[in-house]
DNA sequence: CCAGACGTTGTT
DNA sequence: GTCTGG
DNA sequence: CCAGACGTTGTT
DNA sequence: GTCTGG
């Protein structure tokens, strides 16, 4: 049976890897024949194991390989969600907004300087980055601490969940009132981290209920960062896991033409006060993300392959010119 | 007191 | 954990 | 965010 | 429709 854990992958598998990964969209899967039964509601210590088996702990890694993320892992998490009818600010407009992004170039010597950072784990290109797995975050542990880029699991878990399956409603914080509510006001005050990212997709909302998916990114396809929260979560056994969520705000420039929301970008001057964990002033919180930039984002058609978050590789985030649209 | 929620977006 | 609802 | 499942008992 | 999986 196959084991859920983190798969490593040697270097030279990398390309395989991505290889595979196509077959998916162009080539008859052979495995059609996956037990059916699901897991449903498990019991709450089967929750203690992340579903690409490493717990994204925050404890100090070695030198990371390169990991994979397997496709078909058994993942203990959902995305369902009652409407609510007190729904915040009114907008109508075509696009959502951070539900899956990108984090295509991964290099070393990029990623260090870019967010402050000595030691950047070997990481995998991602193209289409779903909630519930494991994604680089840069913080700083513990005041005066060196900034960290380590794995943690998107879908924030307060520490005080029962399970991690309440992880799946908390992809996104709203900023406005992310200090406020229970399940982000801890860390909001001392738990703030950057989400490394180089862009993020939006489905864009045609006449007919069809959905043209975008990407959004810089001009330069720099990798930048999104504000986020973390958590620490244990597990009746004790392991720890560590995951985030991507706040929100307001959409600007060239996003707010598509939507109303959007995730929050960060300035890199912001970086080092919103990491502070000492900087705990919920005023001067909210205006350093007032000033997220976004000027200068670029929304680019890419094709539809996105919609599965099965599909990776560089595909996901070619874009689509005007004759290949709907 | 105990029980139960703890979230967002989008759509209508 | 902490707050709201009953 | 979208895609995909949506079930049980009993037998091997 | 609603929830889980990724």
């Amino acid at each position: 049976m196959m084991h859920h854990g983190v798969e490593v992958v040697p270097v030279e598998r990398v390309e395989e890897a991505v290889d595979e990964d196509e077959q998916i969209v162009t080539g008859e899967r052979v495995d059609r024949h996956r037990p059916r039964h699901r897991r449903r509601r498990s019991l709450p210590c089967q929750h203690a194991r992340s579903p690409r088996g490493g717990l994204a702990s925050s404890f100090p890694r070695a030198p990371l390989p390169v990991v994979r993320t397997p496709r078909g892992a058994p993942v203990l998490a959902g995305g369902g969600s009652p409407r609510t009818p007190d729904a915040p600010p009114l907008g109508f407009s075509d696009v959502p907004m951070c539900g899956r992004y990108t984090l295509t170039n991964v290099a070393p010597n990029l990623l260090g300087p870019l967010f402050g950072v000595l030691d950047v784990p070997l990481l995998s290109p991602r193209f289409n980055v779903a909630p519930t797995q494991d994604m680089p975050v840069v913080r700083v542990l513990a005041p005066g601490a060196p900034r960290t880029i380590e794995l943690a699991r998107w879908g924030l878990v307060p520490s005080w969940a029962k399970d991690i399956s309440i992880g799946d409603r908390m992809i996104n914080a709203r900023v406005e009132t992310a200090a406020e509510k229970p399940a982000y006001r801890s860390s909001f005050k001392s738990k703030r981290c950057l989400v490394v990212t180089d862009g993020f997709y939006e489905w864009k909302k045609l006449g007919t209920a069809k959905k043209q998916p975008c990407r959004i990114h810089m001009p330069d396809e720099k990798p930048f960062a999104f504000a986020g929260l973390w958590a620490r979560w244990k597990n009746a056994e004790g392991s720890a896991l560590d995951t985030f969520t991507i706040l929100t705000a307001e959409a600007r420039a060239a996003v707010a033409d598509v939507h109303d929301r959007m995730p929050v970008i960060l300035a890199a001057d912001a970086y080092g006060p919103w990491l502070d964990p000492e900087e705990q002033r919920a005023d001067v919180l909210q205006a350093m993300v007032a000033a997220r930039v976004g000027a200068d984002l670029v929304v680019t058609p890419v094709s539809t392959r996105v919609n599965n978050p099965r599909n990776e590789g560089p595909e996901n985030v070619r874009p689509l010119f005007a004759q290949d649209l709907p």
